[in-house]
DNA sequence: CTGACTTTGTGCACACGTTCACAAGCGGTA
DNA sequence: TACCGCTTGTGAACGTGTGCACAAAGTCAG
């Protein structure tokens, strides 16, 4: 799966992980694979706890010490069920009949997600995509600095764009080794992805991030996640065609649960 | 539940079951069908039969006749029984023993997809991101026109981008309903968000695409998938933090599911 | 026409993810 | 201290998606 697989988004199949166990106490275990003592999380829950992480944010600059699961779930538009289970992924931080501290959660999600650390981001593709990336600022703020761009564009090379000097392609590897940088994102035109790709693979970057609508072939050991905006439109557009059978709009809205509750 | 629903995007529960009720009286089942034809594609097959859409539509301009469902799968990066199945939701187009005729799969998919029809777009928030996405060419060849642009800073109304001149926000309703745009787009600052979607909501848009960091509360009717580029560099960060633990580097090529066929 | 070969379409088993429901555990109160 | 109400953490049921394996169905050669 690994070599053919296509860059997972939104579902994947679980990733085995294999994080330290500190809990002590007497798991039945016993997993029938190998020595995999992984406590896999779910790749669709750690998706869901980036998103935890900045609704977390939010209420620490808010002032809120605690939280509880049912806050923090109608917060980030999840059942409070699947919240909770989440977080015991990452371990026990909660107090029953309290919640959850907001400083500690937040501390614990990051660890998790591994933004103890900061990571360095390349853009590749100085287009209209690498001009809005470079430019934007909520990156560096949250542990991503971007501190690398590149182009193939001579016209480009030495422009600062986002206060960061654009290199050739060709300074890749280098440049990449010098700031360290740990994800790659892909903002080329499709034909270019695949060959940017590959260097950005021998340049040592393991993590890469993909606007181009095409799929990157990389060895076992790079991550590769895709964001593809047609494919976006498009299943928009099927919904959109899937109104066309309504089924009993009159009763629908009756039944229609109240949206309400919104409150809390 | 629908209410408080988060956007979904790669996977999504289909969330229909209805609110809690203490009383142990189980939901009735949902319509085993009715006369509904309707079959319900699976969320993430739809996804992916946007990509296969793509892949053939190269594939046709590269001349190609028929393909069979192993070229197919190879090229859209997943497994061949995956793509088989992807393609019956939808009916038999196939010849046994031959493959797929290029032509018919790409009108049947765009047919489900509703791409018979065209889908116009609107961009509303103008900044970085906005320009990209209003600039970008590769929408409107795909059956998405960016029919109207939309922001709230008066030194932007009126001025052209990517063709199409801004309209202020206030404008919104006629303007969407003068071009008939399906889909909006938001890409304003996050405490914007709420306010952009409700707009677009009363002007009569159900299909939402959202790039601002909020979860958005939306009516049952209208459907919002958001793109967050926050959460992929965060769930990259946790692969990173995940690989200090490697697992037997050594052997690990060696049982890695080979799923191979990488090919070649 | 027959038989060998190729590829589709799908039943089935399994794995993963979601949701329910409730015991365990904690804080507050008398 | 003992009780009570509240919230967490999780076992288990359920639903969905994935992948295998193979019969069905078509092509093609002779
Ligand atoms: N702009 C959008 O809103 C948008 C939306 C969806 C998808 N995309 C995708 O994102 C990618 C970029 O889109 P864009 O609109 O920014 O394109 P663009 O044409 O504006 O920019 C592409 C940039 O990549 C550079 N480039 C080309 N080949 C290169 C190479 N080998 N190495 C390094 N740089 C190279 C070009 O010089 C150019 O600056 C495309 O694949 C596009 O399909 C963009
Ligand atoms: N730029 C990126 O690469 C990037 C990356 C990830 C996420 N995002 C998100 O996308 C959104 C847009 O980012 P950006 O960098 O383009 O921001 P930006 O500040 O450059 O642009 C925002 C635009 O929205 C307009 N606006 C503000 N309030 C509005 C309102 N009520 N109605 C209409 N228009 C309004 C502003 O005038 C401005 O033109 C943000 O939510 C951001 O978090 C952007």
């Amino acid at each position: 799966m690994a070599a053919q697989r296509g860059q997972r988004n939104g579902v994947g199949p679980a990733a085995p992980n294999a994080a330290e166990v500190t809990a002590p106490i007497p798991r039945v275990a016993e997993v029938p694979a190998a020595r995999e003592r992984a406590r896999a999380i779910p790749e669709a829950a750690v998706a869901r706890l980036a998103v935890y992480l900045r609704v977390l944010s939010g209420l620490q600059e808010q002032g809120a010490g605690t939280v509880s699961s049912e806050e923090l779930a109608v917060a980030a538009g999840v059942n409070s069920a699947k919240l909770r289970k989440d977080l015991s992924y990452i371990g026990s931080y909660g107090t029953r009949g309290v919640g959850y501290e907001v400083a500690v959660l937040i501390e614990e999600i990051e660890r998790i997600l591994g933004l103890t650390r900061k990571h360095s981001v390349a853009v590749v593709g100085i287009g209209n995509l690498g001009h809005a990336l470079a430019n934007y600022g909520g990156f560096p703020g949250r542990g991503f600095p971007v501190s690398a761009l590149f182009d193939i564009d001579a016209d480009l090379i030495g422009v600062p764009v986002g206060g960061i000097p654009v290199d050739h392609i060709d300074d890749i590897t280098r440049v990449c080794a010098e700031r360290e940088v740990s994800i790659g994102v892909i903002a080329t035109p499709p034909p270019a992805a695949q060959g940017v790709c590959d260097r950005l693979v021998a340049a040592g970057v393991q993590c890469i991030l993909n606007f181009a609508p095409v799929v990157l072939q990389v060895p076992d050991h790079v991550e590769v996640r895709k964001v593809d905006l047609a494919v976006e439109l498009q299943v928009l557009s099927f919904h959109v065609a899937r109104r066309a059978d309504g089924p009993a709009p009159a009763s629908a809205s009756l039944n229609g649960r109240v949206d309400g509750m919104v409150v809390s």
